[in-house]
DNA sequence: GCCAACGTTGGC
DNA sequence: GCCAACGTTGGC
C-alpha cells in the first residue's frame, strides 16, 4: 500500500520456506518471484506495486510460521516465464505467450530478521489487527499493508 | 449468470 | 494429514 506522503508502498508476500525461503533469497541476493496464479495479486502487482516498494517475507506452512525479514521490490512486473515452462510448479497452457496472463516482479533481499515475527505475535498486536494475513480464510499471497503497520513489524522484529 | 464440484491454500 | 475457506471451472 503506498504512503499518501511518500508514494513508498509495503507489502507482505508469502512463501512456503520448503519451497523458497529468506535464507535462498539472502544467499541469491536477488530474485524472480514467479508463481504467482491468482488474478487480485496478479493486479496488485501490475496496478500497485512499484520500483522501491519494501516488502515483508513472510514464511507459510512451515514450523515457524510468521514474518522473517525484508526485501525490495526492483522493478515494474513482467510476464512471468514460468506460465509457458511445462516444466514448471506452475505451467499455463491456456496463456497466450502474445497476451501473457501471469506475471512476477524482481525482488531484492535487504534484511533477515534476527528472529521471525510469529504470526502469534502478530496476532496478539493491537496495532495489526487490520492486516489482510489475519482475516480469516485470507489466501492472497501477497497483500498491501500501511507504513505504520510495516513500521510496527519492524520494531517488533528487534 | 447461477451454482455445484473441484482444487488449492495454509494454520493447526 | 485434517479441514475450513476460498477461487476457479464448467454444465446448464
Amino acid at each position: 500500500m503506498a504512503d499518501t506522503q511518500t508514494g513508498q508502498g509495503y507489502w507482505i508476500m508469502k512463501s512456503e520456506p520448503s519451497c523458497y525461503s529468506i535464507d535462498d533469497l539472502k544467499r541469491d541476493k536477488k530474485t524472480m518471484w514467479d508463481g504467482v496464479r491468482n488474478y487480485q495479486v496478479r493486479n496488485m502487482m501490475r496496478d500497485q506495486m512499484q520500483a522501491g516498494d519494501l516488502a515483508l517475507f513472510y514464511h507459510s506452512s512451515t514450523k515457524e510460521v510468521g514474518v522473517v525479514g525484508v526485501m525490495e521490490i526492483v522493478g515494474k512486473a513482467y510476464p512471468d516465464p514460468t506460465q509457458f515452462d511445462p516444466k514448471s510448479d506452475h505451467p499455463d497452457p491456456t496463456s497466450d505467450p502474445k497476451s501473457p496472463r501471469w506475471l512476477c516482479v524482481d525482488v531484492a533481499f535487504k534484511q533477515k530478521f534476527p528472529q521471525v515475527v510469529s504470526l502469534e505475535l502478530l496476532k496478539e498486536s493491537k496495532p495489526l489487527q487490520q492486516l489482510q494475513i489475519l482475516k480469516r480464510g485470507n489466501r492472497l499471497s501477497v497483500t498491501p499493508v500501511t507504513k505504520n503497520e510495516f513500521e510496527c513489524i519492524l520494531k517488533m522484529a528487534v
